[in-house]
DNA sequence: TCGATGAAAATGTGATCACAAAATGCAGCG
DNA sequence: CGCTGCATTTTGTGATCACATTTTCATCGA
């Protein structure tokens, strides 16, 4: 890493950190902060501040600047007209053209993904969707969200996209917040995935029927949280 | 603005910049880098560095480093593994890629769009069409990227779109630099473009010809960067 | 009891300094 | 003439301070 003058908060952020060689603090506060959001432990609404996470993450306001900037860049975080920042709420249009990009790329990714795949990553697609729904039965949204997300990009991944695969993650990390809240309200027993389709789809190398079934999940997903929050209203806050 | 010691900075740069009302000198920086990304006066594999960006635009550093962020969070510049900051460069398959972005995201976008527009846009798209026109003939490459973007994006931003418009403004802030290359190689007389049927389409509130337009523009646009640089090598650093 | 008011704390932004790593330039040797 | 080695410069990163704005909250008054 470059220079600062206190080698141990470095070593400390990262070591607790799963990446084991990060270079620069604002890399591991960034990561912090993708961790935070796609497992939802960041609800709409919260206010985050420079100085909070700086704290809580045991680094200098310096490297949490850069990161809170680059994650409201990807409209992953909000900066308000005052300045404040805080993770953006959610809105019927915004879920709606959220899910309009999904289907639109993430079908498409995963089609160019199935050229890559094999019965090989089936069997590892499979693994991680055994431990999905362990984390279903338990009612452990948390690990549910980050093993979702393994599941998906273990996938699109795979297509060695440059391009269409730093969209998605934009996607991911702006609807995850909100699935959380949904999680909250309805639980997580009534989701219903396309998971079962996809690996064998992969199995079999069927790009079409990997589309579809990544199609199917994402309607899924998502039609659960239409019924979630059929109001108008913004999600809650805190 | 939040508290600097030197206000006649922040004159200096607002002033200079179109937009009236700008907040921070972050968001001042963060203009100026979109527009030289956009009119290719920043060519791919260009050095960019802090200090310097910040003596040409009269701020400190600091803003710089925010801004510099923001663009490289969207991959409209790239931070190298030594840490140096530049315009990335083009290859075919990322070129591949945007290309199947942009046509999967701004038709829809184009069509979405198309329900908020009428003969008075139509009008105003027939005006900067007319510019487009007069810069072609002049050879005017850079204003004819600006006028190009303000065609493109004053149809989509009709679609009143959140999360759609960002994630094609990053396609733009991608290509954009490399299709300078290109018209400084092939020229821009040898442009063939679809404003004309757009504009009509817009005109009958036709949404499927409007989208089909766009689609068709973007074809013909990005044919010509493939035949600009058929081979795979990627393109001039300066 | 409720609303206004003013002091105090919190927050984002900008500037400057320090430092390590990398790039650059130049001399000296083969 | 080419290439290696070292000194210098450049560059990104982090920390710290200063400051204006906003928010928070306790106090006072009706």
């Amino acid at each position: 890493m470059a220079g600062q003058s206190r080698p141990q908060q470095v070593k400390d952020a990262q070591e607790s950190a799963a990446a084991p060689a990060r270079h620069s603090l604002r890399d591991t506060v960034e990561e912090a902060l993708r961790e935070a959001l796609l497992t939802g432990r960041f609800v709409p609404g919260r206010a985050v501040t420079l100085r909070g996470l700086a704290q809580e993450l045991k680094v200098s306001p310096m490297p949490v600047r850069e990161a809170v900037r680059t994650m409201a860049a990807g409209h992953a975080l909000e900066i308000r007209a005052n300045g404040r920042i805080q993770v953006p709420t959610m809105t019927p249009p915004r879920l709606a053209e959220i899910v309009k990009a999904r289907l639109l790329l993430e079908p498409e990714l995963a089609q160019a993904a199935a050229a890559h795949l094999g019965p090989r990553d089936a069997a590892r697609l499979a693994a991680i969707d055994d431990r999905i729904d362990a984390s279903l039965d338990g009612g452990d949204a948390e690990t549910y969200m980050r093993l979702n997300h393994s599941f998906h990009f273990a996938i699109y991944r795979a297509a060695g996209s440059q391009v269409l695969l730093p969209l998605v993650e934009s996607l991911w990390l702006q609807f995850a917040p909100f699935m959380r809240t949904v999680y909250g309200r309805v639980g997580t027993s009534a989701l219903v995935d396309h998971h079962k389709e996809a690996i064998d789809a992969v199995r079999a190398r069927d790009a079409a029927a990997l589309r579809e079934a990544v199609a199917a999940d994402i309607r899924c997903g998502m039609d659960l949280l239409d019924t979630g929050l059929p109001d108008g209203g913004p999600s809650v806050a805190e």
